[in-house]
RNA sequence: GGCCCCAUCGUCUAGCCUGGCCUAGGACACAAGGUUUUCAUCCUUGUAACAGGGGUUCGAAUCCCCUUGGGGUCACCA
């Protein structure tokens, strides 16, 4: 263990503001940087940017949390765990920034400005008829000392702009190599407000140095904040951290994700009922891979493969077919004992049973589980889909009464095939209930001279009201005995129906 | 619009840096078979891509340029 230590030094953060959920982007930022400082034994810090106190919230603050305990993406250092660099809310930390700014001023590399809003907005709009660069004028920038002195004894309000010189930024990005902007396109920005209060960048600075921060690992769309962050970095003599801009994450078309596309929050997947490990498979497999060959990683396959450069450069779009296939895998190697655990609470809350008769039941249900998770993607599909044991069936899914329909005299059979299992019931033993089951319904196969193939989807449509079930012996004998035979019997209420 | 980033099957991608092994590989999805007494799993097979144009070179998916396309960003938001 004392060996991790030798890699040392990484330390990642990953720095959600708290205006939402946490949504499928920032959780593979999330992960990239955990993965990374895994794989490295460095640290991996969270922190809020809580800046912008208009739009925070606790709440935003707890989904985030919530979000990252569901996908096991524990922190080293942050809120709730504390660390030697706090605090972790950025929200707390003003005394730092405000030193930077005055550093920064005292330098001469910062300067007040007195424009107005509405002075700003007109320039705005000026620059964007005439179609030239939208950016500020610098009008406040070579103010005479005197004036703006004068103008602060005053109480007018002002900001604090940096002042931005001549040159080219140079970005260090591990994944595109190094990105150059030419210093004249970007505008002398704000990093401090009117009220006192710092701006993202010069916050996001501010943390990043004084947390250690070793590899700024984040979304693209950060690229032109980043310009911005190095030129601040170099003013004040701070270390330039080392960048990796990772692609975007797109919906359908290309677009911006959104709620359209379906779950955008992973607080939806882990309602939903995905496994983590099918989510952190999934979120790893966008814009990540590690060979011509693997497709599936565990959570350890994870931490031992990963590397920012094997991140493609190119976006992402989201697949919710890829993601349901890796749900159903990782479902099929979960031991059923953990899967029941998972899924009992969903069926109380669901009120098919009670906590008691659950543990009185376990056995049946047990069996129930264990038939579907073979097949199903989620947790709460695996509900859905042995809801039939608890619940009367409303109605029978389109596919379902086709086949129903499409075998003659299917009703009459189901009713005389009632009449057949009863006696199966009487059967204690699990196991031997099925082979009862199997045995009459063989029997009475030939009795009547139909196949299994003929009469199959028939029981399975008026038991579960679905054209996919598990195997019918087993369906049957984990039943109980009054709505199974009630529902073989009844199959003509089906029938009648157009 | 300025600036920045990107460009291989429908989708996620391997290959590109260090040109020839690429008649471009895998996975998801889709289609067709097979296994399964029924569903699903599983197995086999198939459809399907180097955005376009110029170079460089004996040879380019791989290097260079242009075009086109997509995305990001231009707040006293983060």
């Amino acid at each position: 263990m004392s060996e991790t230590n030798s890699n040392e030094g990484i330390r990642v953060r990953f720095a959600p503001s708290p205006t939402g959920y946490l949504h499928i982007g920032g959780a593979r930022t999330a992960l990239f940087n955990y993965l990374y400082a895994r794989r490295h034994g460095g640290t991996f810090v969270l922190r809020v940017e809580d800046t912008d106190r208009e739009r925070s919230t606790p709440e935003a603050v707890q989904a985030i949390f919530e979000g990252m305990r569901y996908l096991g993406l524990d922190w080293d250092e942050g809120p709730e765990k504390g660390g030697d660099y706090g605090p972790y809310f950025q929200s707390e930390r003003d005394s730092i920034y405000d030193e930077l700014v005055e550093s920064l001023l005292a330098k001469g590399k910062a300067y007040p400005c007195f424009c107005t809003r509405e002075r700003l907005d007109e320039l705005r709009a000026s620059q964007m008829e005439a179609k030239t660069r939208v950016g500020y004028d610098r009008l406040c920038r070579d103010l005479d000392p005197e004036e703006v002195k004068r103008r602060q004894e005053a109480g007018e309000p002002y900001v604090i702009r940096f002042k931005v010189e001549e040159g080219t930024v140079r970005i260090p990005d591990l994944i595109r190599g190094e990105v150059k902007f030419k210093n004249e396109e970007i505008d002398d920005f704000i990093i401090r407000r009117a009220d006192g209060t710092c701006v993202y960048n010069l916050a996001v600075v501010g943390d990043d140095s004084g947390m250690k921060i070793t590899h700024v690992i984040r979304g693209e769309d950060h690229l032109t904040n980043t310009a911005k962050q190095v030129l601040l970095f170099e003013a004040l003599d701070l270390p330039v951290p080392k960048y990796a801009h990772i692609p975007l994450i797109f919906g359908p078309k290309r677009q911006k994700l959104s709620k359209r596309h379906g779950a955008v929050s992973v607080t939806e997947y882990d309602e939903k009922g995905y496994l983590p490990e099918a989510m952190l498979n999934f979120l790893a497999r966008m814009g990540w891979s590690f060979d011509d060959k693997e497709e599936i990683f565990s959570h350890d396959d994870l931490i031992e493969k990963f590397s920012l450069e094997s991140i493609s450069k190119s976006g992402a779009m989201y697949d919710v077919k890829k993601l349901e296939h890796l749900g159903s895998h990782w479902m099929r190697l979960r031991p059923t004992e953990e899967v029941l655990e998972m899924v009992l609470p969903r069926l109380v809350a669901r009120s098919y049973l009670t906590e008691e008769q659950a543990q009185q039941d376990r056995e049946r249900l047990f069996h129930r589980v264990e038939l579907e998770k073979e097949r199903r993607s989620t947790l709460e599909e695996i509900c859905d889909n042995i809801a039939f044991y608890f619940c009367a069936i409303e109605e029978l899914e389109p596919k379902a009464l086709k086949s129903l329909k499409k075998q003659e005299g299917i009703a009459e059979l189901l009713s005389k095939f009632a009449s057949k299992i009863e006696s199966v019931f009487g059967e204690s033993d699990l196991q031997a209930r099925i082979k009862a089951v199997e045995n009459a319904l063989t029997a009475f196969l030939e009795e009547e001279d139909v196949s299994l193939k003929q009469l199959a989807p028939g029981i399975r449509a008026v038991l579960t009201g679905r054209p996919n079930t598990p195997p019918l012996f087993d369906l049957i004998a984990l039943m109980d005995q009054a709505p199974c035979l009630q529902r073989l019997s009844s199959a003509d209420q089906w029938l009648s129906e157009s």
